[in-house]
Parts: C-alpha cells; sequence; structure tokens
RNA sequence: GCCACCUUAGCUCAGUCGGUAGAGCUACUGUUUUGUAAACAGUGGGUCGCCGGUUCGAGUCCGGCAGGUGGCUCCA
C-alpha cells in the first residue's frame, strides 16, 4: 500500500506496488508520456517501470536540460547506445565501464582494433538507427549465480559482477536495449530511460585511453567520450560552449597576445614574454601587498638544495620520482619542489619563542617539478613554476585563527578577480586511514578548518578520508566565466614536517620547555603561471585594466600626429601606466581593427582636432566610444579604473572577437 | 610514463595516384597621409619535427625517436 509523496506535497495512495510510470499516468497522460524515471526519496534513480513497493517521497524525472538527474539518466543510457553501436560495428569488442560523468559520459572498451576519430561518424550513424527504433530498455534480474554465469569470458564485465555481488547485490542485472535474448544487452545496474528514442540529442565526442580500475599496471582500454542532452537546444549550447573555450584557449591567446611560449627542447618551462611578464609581475606585486597587510614577512630559499635536507624532510622518499637532481663535487643536490623544507630552516636559525608565533613566512617560490610528460598542458601545468606560497608557524591554540584569517584574506583576493562568494568551491578533506597524530589532534584540526569556512561563510563539500597523511586540508576552486572549475588555493594542517623525526623545528614556549609548532601550508592564486593562464581563460584575454599588458594604445591619424601621439603615451607612462603609440602608415580603420584584436584595453585616437585641443578620443575594447578627454583627465580615468581593479561587466557573458 | 591522434613559412591551413612545395594573414620595401574594425603594389620567407628504411624518385609509404593535443595516472 505505498504512499507516494509528490515534490509538491500531494499524497497519492496505492492499493498495491506502483511502477513509476503508473504514478505518473495518475498525475496526467502527458507527464506520463514525458517521464523518463523517477527519482525515490531525493535519492535513488529507479526506471519507469520498476515497482515501488514502500512509502516514499517520488519526483517524476523529464528530460530537461537543466535537471542534473534527467542528463544523468539520458547519458547512462547514451553509454549503452554508444556501447551496441561500437559492439555491432567492431564485433569482438569487450565492454567495461560507462558512466556518465560531467558534461556527458564515457565507455571503456577493448576494441579489436583502435578506434579514431574518423570512426565517430559511423558509430554515431549506428546510434542513430538504434534511436529511429525506438527500442525499449528493458531490464531483467538474475539470481547471483545465473547472473555470474551470464558473464562467463568476459574478464571486464565478472569483475564488475563479482563486484556488485561482494557490495551486497542480491541480484545481477542486464539491460536489453529491446526485447532480452533478442536484441543487444548489457550487464548494468541501471537505472536507464524508457526507451532508445529519447536519445536522439547525442554526440561522440572523443576518443583516449584509459586503464582498467585507472590502473596502469591493468589493461589498457579505449576511451569513448560522448555527450546526450534533452534535445537538440542543449546539445547545441554545450557545442557552442566548447567552441567558446577553444577561442579562449590559453596557449592560443598566450601566443596571439605575445604573452609567452613553450619551446620543443625545453618541455614544461615557460618563456615569458614583456606582456605576459607585466601580467605576472602586477599579480606578484598584488599578492605581495596583501600579504604584506596581513602580516606576513616575505622569505626567499635557494633553488638547489642537498639531499640530505630532502631526506631528512622525507621528500627524497616520498617525492623523489618528480624531482630534478643534479650533482657537484660527488654530492647530489635537488631542485626544489616545494617551499616548506627551505622555509622551516629559516624558522630554525636562532632561538624561537612562543612571542614570535603565528610567524607567516611568504615566499613567490620557484619550484621544478619533473611532471609526467603526459601531464603537461600549457602554462597551467607545467615543470617550472611560482607558487605564491607561505608557512604558517603556529600553537595548536592558534589554528583556528590563522585559518580563518587566511580564509578572509583568499576571499578577498579572488574577489578582486570577479569571483564572488558563489563562484569559490571549497573541498575539506579530512583524516585519511593511514595517519599520523592522534585522533584528537585530528579532532582539533578539522575542527578548525571547519569552523574558519563557517566563519568566511564559505560552504564546503566534505571528502571524508581524503586528507594528507600529515593533517587535513582545505581546497578551494574558482567557477570561471564558461563555468569550467579550476583548483587554486589550499590550506594544509601539517604536523609532521616539524616533528622531531622530520626537520624538528623548536619554539619555547610560557613554560620554558621545548615544543614543535604546526605548520599551515598555504596558497591563494596557487602557482603564478597556472593562476595566469586561468585567468587568461576567463577573461578571453580581456584582462581588466590593472592586469592588461597593454593598458592603451594610442593611435596618431597621419604621421604629423605622431608627435603628439608620443607626448601622450609618455604622460601615461610617466602616469605608471602601460602605454604604446602605433606609429604605422595604415589607415585609422586598420590601426583600429588591430588595437582590438590584439585585445588592448583602451585606445585614443589623435588627429589633428586633438592636437589643438591637446585632449585625445577614447574608445574601448569593446567598441563603446568614450568622447574627447583632455590628457590629465585621461589619466586620471585610467588610474582610478587600475585602483579599483574594476572587472568589465561583460565577462561573464559572451566572447567577441 | 601509458593509449590514440597530430607535427608543411612567424601564424592559420591546402598539398590528388609517390614525380623536387602553395594560399591567406604577418614581416620587409615602395606608393598612399589616411577620422573610428582591413589602402594598393611588390619582395622576402621552407633541410615539409628529427633519424633511418623502401624506391630511379618520399611532404606523401614503412620503422624509430622527439614534441604537442585529448584522455588515463598525477597535480600548483
Amino acid at each position: 500500500m505505498p504512499r507516494i509523496t509528490l515534490p509538491d506535497g500531494k499524497l497519492l495512495e496505492f492499493p498495491q506496488p506502483v511502477t513509476g510510470r503508473q504514478v505518473a499516468e495518475a498525475i496526467g497522460p502527458g507527464l506520463a508520456r514525458k517521464a523518463i524515471g523517477v527519482k525515490l526519496n531525493g535519492a535513488e534513480i529507479r526506471d519507469l517501470t520498476r515497482p515501488i513497493t514502500e512509502d516514499a517521497q517520488l519526483k517524476i524525472i523529464t528530460a530537461n536540460n537543466d535537471d542534473p538527474d534527467a542528463l544523468w539518466l539520458l547519458r547512462h543510457s547514451c553509454a549503452h547506445l554508444l556501447a551496441e553501436a561500437v559492439c555491432e560495428l567492431f564485433p569482438g569488442t569487450k565492454l567495461a565501464y560507462g558512466p556518465p560523468v560531467d558534461d556527458g559520459f564515457f565507455y571503456d572498451m577493448k576494441t579489436p582494433r583502435p578506434l579514431t576519430s574518423d570512426d565517430f561518424a559511423t558509430i554515431e550513424a549506428k546510434m542513430a538507427e538504434i534511436v529511429k527504433a525506438n527500442r525499449p530498455f528493458t531490464r531483467v534480474d538474475y539470481s547471483c549465480e545465473t547472473g555470474l554465469a551470464r558473464t562467463d569470458g568476459d574478464k571486464f564485465k565478472r569483475d564488475n559482477a563479482e563486484r556488485a555481488i561482494a557490495k551486497g547485490a542480491t541480484t545481477i542485472s542486464f539491460y536489453s536495449t529491446g526485447t532480452p535474448g533478442e536484441h543487444w544487452e548489457d550487464l548494468c545496474a541501471g537505472p536507464h530511460v524508457p526507451a532508445t528514442g529519447v536519445l536522439a540529442a547525442n554526440k561522440v565526442m572523443s576518443v583516449a585511453g584509459a586503464y582498467w580500475h585507472g590502473d596502469q599496471a591493468s589493461d589498457q582500454l579505449t576511451r569513448i567520450y560522448g555527450t546526450c542532452f534533452a534535445d537538440d537546444k542543449g546539445l547545441k549550447a554545450h557545442l557552442h560552449r566548447l567552441e567558446e573555450a577553444k577561442k579562449r584557449d590559453h596557449r592560443k591567446l598566450g601566443r596571439e597576445m605575445d604573452l609567452f611560449h613553450l619551446q620543443e627542447d625545453n618541455p614544461g618551462q615557460v618563456f615569458w614574454h614583456p606582456k605576459g611578464w607585466a601580467i605576472y609581475r602586477e599579480l606578484e606585486d598584488y599578492v605581495r601587498g596583501k600579504i604584506r597587510d596581513r602580516g606576513y614577512v616575505e622569505v626567499k630559499t635557494p633553488s638547489v638544495m642537498s639531499k640530505a635536507l630532502w631526506e631528512r624532510s622525507g621528500h627524497w622518499a616520498k617525492y623523489r620520482d618528480n624531482m630534478f637532481t643534479t650533482s657537484s663535487e660527488e654530492r647530489e643536490f635537488a631542485l626544489k619542489p616545494m617551499n616548506c623544507p627551505g622555509h622551516i630552516e629559516i624558522f630554525k636559525q636562532g632561538l624561537r619563542s612562543y612571542r614570535d608565533l603565528p610567524l607567516r613566512m611568504a615566499e613567490f617560490g620557484s619550484c621544478c617539478r619533473n611532471e609526467l610528460s603526459g601531464a603537461l598542458h600549457g602554462i597551467m601545468r607545467v615543470r617550472g613554476f611560482v607558487q605564491d606560497d607561505a608557512h604558517i608557524f603556529c600553537t595548536e591554540a592558534q589554528i583556528p585563527d590563522e585559518v580563518a584569517d587566511f580564509c578572509t584574506l583568499l576571499k578577498d583576493v579572488y574577489r578582486d578577480f570577479g569571483f564572488g562568494d558563489d563562484r569559490i568551491l571549497v573541498k575539506f578533506s579530512t583524516r585519511p586511514a593511514v595517519r599520523v597524530g592522534s585522533d584528537e589532534t585530528w579532532d582539533r584540526a578539522e575542527a578548525a578548518l571547519a569552523g574558519a569556512c563557517k566563519l568566511a561563510g564559505l560552504a564546503y563539500t566534505l571528502h571524508a578520508g581524503e586528507g594528507a597523511f600529515y593533517g587535513p586540508k582545505l581546497e578551494f576552486t574558482l567557477l570561471d566565466s564558461l563555468g569550467r572549475h579550476w583548483q587554486c588555493g589550499t590550506i594544509q594542517v601539517d604536523y609532521q614536517l616539524p616533528s622531531a623525526e622530520r626537520l624538528d623545528a623548536q619554539y619555547v614556549g610560557d613554560d620554558g620547555q621545548k615544543h614543535h609548532p604546526v605548520i599551515l601550508h598555504r596558497a591563494i592564486l596557487g602557482s603564478l603561471e597556472r593562476f595566469i593562464g586561468i585567468l587568461t581563460e576567463h577573461f578571453a584575454g580581456k584582462f581588466p585594466l590593472w592586469l592588461a599588458p597593454e593598458q592603451i594604445r594610442v593611435l596618431p591619424i597621419t604621421d604629423e600626429h605622431v608627435a603628439y601621439a608620443r607626448e601622450v603615451a609618455k604622460r601615461i607612462h610617466d602616469a605608471d601606466l602601460r602605454s604604446t603609440v602605433d606609429a604605422n602608415s595604415e589607415k585609422l580603420g586598420a590601426k583600429i581593427r588591430l588595437a582590438r584584436t590584439d585585445r588592448v584595453s583602451y585606445f585614443a585616437v589623435v588627429g589633428a582636432q586633438e592636437v589643438a585641443d591637446r585632449t585625445v578620443s577614447l574608445q574601448n575594447q569593446a567598441g563603446e566610444k568614450l568622447g574627447s578627454l583632455a590628457i590629465e583627465a585621461l589619466i586620471e580615468r585610467l588610474r582610478e579604473e587600475v585602483a579599483d581593479k574594476r572587472i568589465a561587466p561583460a565577462v561573464a557573458g559572451a566572447v567577441g572577437g
């Protein structure tokens, strides 16, 4: 006698177990036609055809691009569609695993020959056929024994079935797209949409390699990525978003805007050009000012340090594969991959008192990590980079305040780049199974991190068990203008490195005894390189004025006005702004076009009129004409915008040329 | 590092069946002196990523290597 509560609070009672479809029909025939699944008690998504025996809160899921549950269901089902098409086109294909993921789904499989993007059209055509046939997804449950037997000879599916049983499954389910025994089937827990017909808005996106269970030592599989939406409109919008992302790719903009380059003989090392370096220095100076106001001191530690230090710190044992090493006069050294040991060595000079704590030691630390070649990506993932790093040496009692202060600072900084609270995601990772330190210590450290988030008004998602072995951590992710996630800041509580077993940092407490401080490792931007990459893509190269490499370009109309243009540019330059002059002999239209495609923030046209009036005719990157201004007024205006760190309102919107 | 794919002028890209390489933009030179998104003409520019092989002949076919791209793994 299930009693079904609908999202609007309405209660439906049924005399016997009902299916989701029957509930939908009870509400209305239109809804029943549109329904693709149900969600029970806000948690479990189910097929429309599975019986509901208990009282439940129930949501009918319809194909809707704005409903994550609907997309999840569509994509999970579409993975089957893809798998069926591939199995049919490439007999001998062995299926492994095909879940929905952000923005789509993938299916890992072992195919008789490597698949390439040339195969996509054929696969999509086959998928379209299956969609057109509109065959029902049909579930059949077998006993564990029978289910297992059905996976005989199929290593991956057998493994999946065994795992399901180990996790407590009482039956093994298969889904057929059509009539069981007649049509294609796949071992799957479900749920699925009612029929293949609702999966029309799909696309095969890419092919890549993957390992079975993510294990390098295991089978190498082919992973095909695809996506599916409720309708063509959703799919088109998604593809459009990808196009936009491609247009603002920092590797493309970096070249076009002459910000930096990478070259073949130095993989993962960035050559910063003058314009890119202008942004870099602006960022560094900005952070330097911010942390100075918060009581940090800045230091600089060596790039090359002896193996002995890395052995004591534990890096040699744990991190060696990622370290560049070198030797001199038969001693081994390593390029520093992290700044912490250097900072502790500074802390250890002289005798520290509890009165010195908290000691906030910052460094724009140049780190080298020998990342796997396949992991490198533009300037986002490199082998040489600079962290806006700091280590806070404090007592355990000081952790809550220090973490709270850091969260406030971090929010403050992110806001200056236009990332408000709604664009900051916090991940809170707690104690892992293998860890050092007492449970009481962990309790306190975790409470401090959670409390600090609350104090700073930051909501977090809990990732239980994902902390470092030496302490819990917060990780801060930014949501950019295309809705993509970038992990930037972090703060980690560390009891290990300062301990007697490691680098043995000590201070004298108010009890006259020696104690080990706690260290908070923290960064806000993460790495300057990655952060500039993120900003480049977020702003599509149209940086806010305070960061823009070329803040204003003066455009003389004819040669006669070049001298005045240079004078204007010099005045702007003397006011600590970045200006240039386009003295080429092109027509004004061409100069304007170039200024705009170069993404210069402002350009100032000067001709006979402006020379006579000692003014400029100003226009911004967006193409808005801002009228004529005296030189002083122009400088004033630019300086104000820089000081305010103003961000163009258009940033969150579409990208222009 | 692993899997798949890619690599032709500074950039974006063409190059058919294996027959000695082409466009647009850029750069340079000249003419033009221009008023809010591209003036005109001319000239440069290439060991087709590198090494080897097959062939009378390789940008093109084969092998190896390097780098890049998308993933996996890892991560600031």
